[in-house]
This record gives structure tokens, sequence and C-alpha cells, in this order.
DNA sequence: CTAGTAAACAATAACCATTATTATATAAAA
DNA sequence: TTTTATATAATAATGGTTATTGTTTACTAG
């Protein structure tokens, strides 16, 4: 509650319910989801607000550092509230996007790669999950059965 | 000139005059270019070309693991011939795309992490490329003598 | 507390890289 | 050379995102 004022403030962001509205629901989610995910779900609660606002303020929210943009699917922007350095898996199975945790790595350390200057970075990892992978191995056990 | 065909040959690609041309530009540069660069830049000598069969070029390539596709740039798809993995730098000054090597990844090596399969993954690092990092610096110097 | 004002919002149109469609042209096999 | 499946050119359609604009709201000053 107090979380998303005090973040405002200390960012210079102006507080609004939609502003609000949207840092809580990412601040509370591990999915990763996209300006439209956010959107049908406020939606439910507050029929009022606008897609468009919810782009505007993750825009804002992006420029201001309070989420990370992740780039991992090819054609959708996915949002996380985590700001922290870290790399991310998508599930080609099911979809699911998940935070992966830093190895060490030389290149962000040093903060250069062959003489170019690193600012940011990010580490997409594509495969399947092993929630996914289970589920397979069960599928193919059930099918030598019959 | 022999690449391209024997190339298309062993991964069962059918021979085509743009296929030709599209995979021996790619070939020919380092440049990271988009279907668009590569459509504008064939044009020129065979003005009949189509942007929406580079497309399909480019797509089928793809699939057909001879370039490997890479989404440094937030709204673009660009391409690249070479196939073994490595990372990439986007220069926020100057837009060009370098290839970085490959350190040592210990989750790339063991193809899992945290108990997901690893099939593929993608570095992207932005900062300023080492020559704009350059011309800055000499910009900056000449602004101070005055 | 109220009025004033700059900023944010909702609704919707526009954008634009990419994909789908389809009639025509072409590569490879017979 | 003929045949036929496949590729291409031209163009329309798609869809996530951004721009636009009139209205509403959050903060400030009195």
């Amino acid at each position: 509650m107090k979380k998303g004022i005090e973040l405002f403030k200390k960012n210079r962001i102006r507080i609004t319910q939609q502003r609000l509205l949207v840092y809580r629901l990412l601040e509370g989610s591990r999915a990763h989801p996209t300006a439209e995910h956010i959107y049908a779900r406020l939606k439910k609660e507050n029929p009022s607000i606008s897609l468009a606002t919810v782009y505007t303020i993750l825009e804002l929210f992006r420029t201001k550092r309070l989420v990370r943009e992740v780039r991992i699917k090819p054609d959708r922007r996915c949002f996380d509230p985590v700001i922290e350095p870290h790399h991310h898996f998508l599930c080609r199975a099911c979809g699911a996007i998940f935070d992966i945790d830093l190895p060490p790595c030389l290149m962000a350390e040093k903060g250069e790669a062959q003489g170019h200057a690193i600012e940011e970075f990010q580490g997409y990892f594509y495969g399947v999950c092993k929630m996914c992978k289970a589920r397979q191995g069960r599928a193919v056990r059930s099918q030598r059965r019959r």
C-alpha cells in the first residue's frame, strides 16, 4: 500500500490511482505480464481504465527505472518489477517466463565488452521448463503402457 | 558463389536467384541488416525483387538455421549469417550492432538453468561503442579549449 | 477549503513492421 | 520440352504499440 506511494515520491512521480493500480499489480506478480494482461486484470475492478494509459504508465515506469522491460517474446513487451540484474527463461511449451539468477559474468562486472562500454544487458534463454518437461515425461510413459 | 548453392543443397532448399542474392548479401555483411536493409540494397541491382519475398526468405533461412535472428533492437528483426553462439552489443549512439565473443557460461554449457532445459540463448548488451566513445571524448576536449 | 493550472486520463485514430493472400512466374524433374 | 509443385511480386491485412485530443484529476497557492 504505502510502498507504491513512497516509491513514486522518491522518483518525483505524481501519484494517481491508475499508477498505483499498475504498480501494485506488477509488484504482486511473478508472471512478467504484458500491457494487455495488466489492462485485462485491472479492468475487472476498474472498468474505466484505458489500455493506452497502461502503456503510458509502463513506459513512465521503465524510464524511471521502477520496472524492467523484458523482450524475450518476439512480438510482445513484458514487464518485471524486479530491477536488480538477472536473466530470463522462456518456456516454448507453456509460454511462461522465469527469472534466472545471474551467474558471475566477467563482461558485466567489468562493464565493457571488446572495448565497448556496457550500460545494460539482457540474457534470454529459450527451452522447456521443468514442469513441462515432467508433464511430457509422464505423457510418454503413459503412452508406452498401452 | 558456390557457397550459397552448396549450403542450399545440403539443407534441401530450392535454389532461386532471390535466395542466393539474400544469402550472399547477408554473408558479405557484418552489419546485422533488417529485411528492409536487404531489400533496399538488392533493389538497386534487381528492381523486381519484393520486400515480402525478402521476409519469406529470411524466415526460411531462420528455420533452416542458415542465419540467426537478432532481436537486440526493440522494434526490428535483424539477421546474422554467423550461426555459432555469440552475444551482441547495440550502440545507443550510432545504432550499430557488434558481435561479442562468448565468455565461458556455466548455464549454457550445462544446458540447464534452475532445472529448466536450455535449447538456445541470446545475450544482448547495450551501451556506447568504442568509436562513439572516442568521438564523444574528442568533442568534450575541443569544447574545453574554447 | 476553493480556485487555478499543469499534468494525466480515456477514447480512439494512426502507425508501421511483419504476415497473409493470390495470381503469375520459375526451378527442377520427367 | 513439358509438367507441376513451389517461389515470387504485388498488395491487403494484422496487431501490438504510439499519437492525438478533449475531458478529468492531482497538486498548489491563496
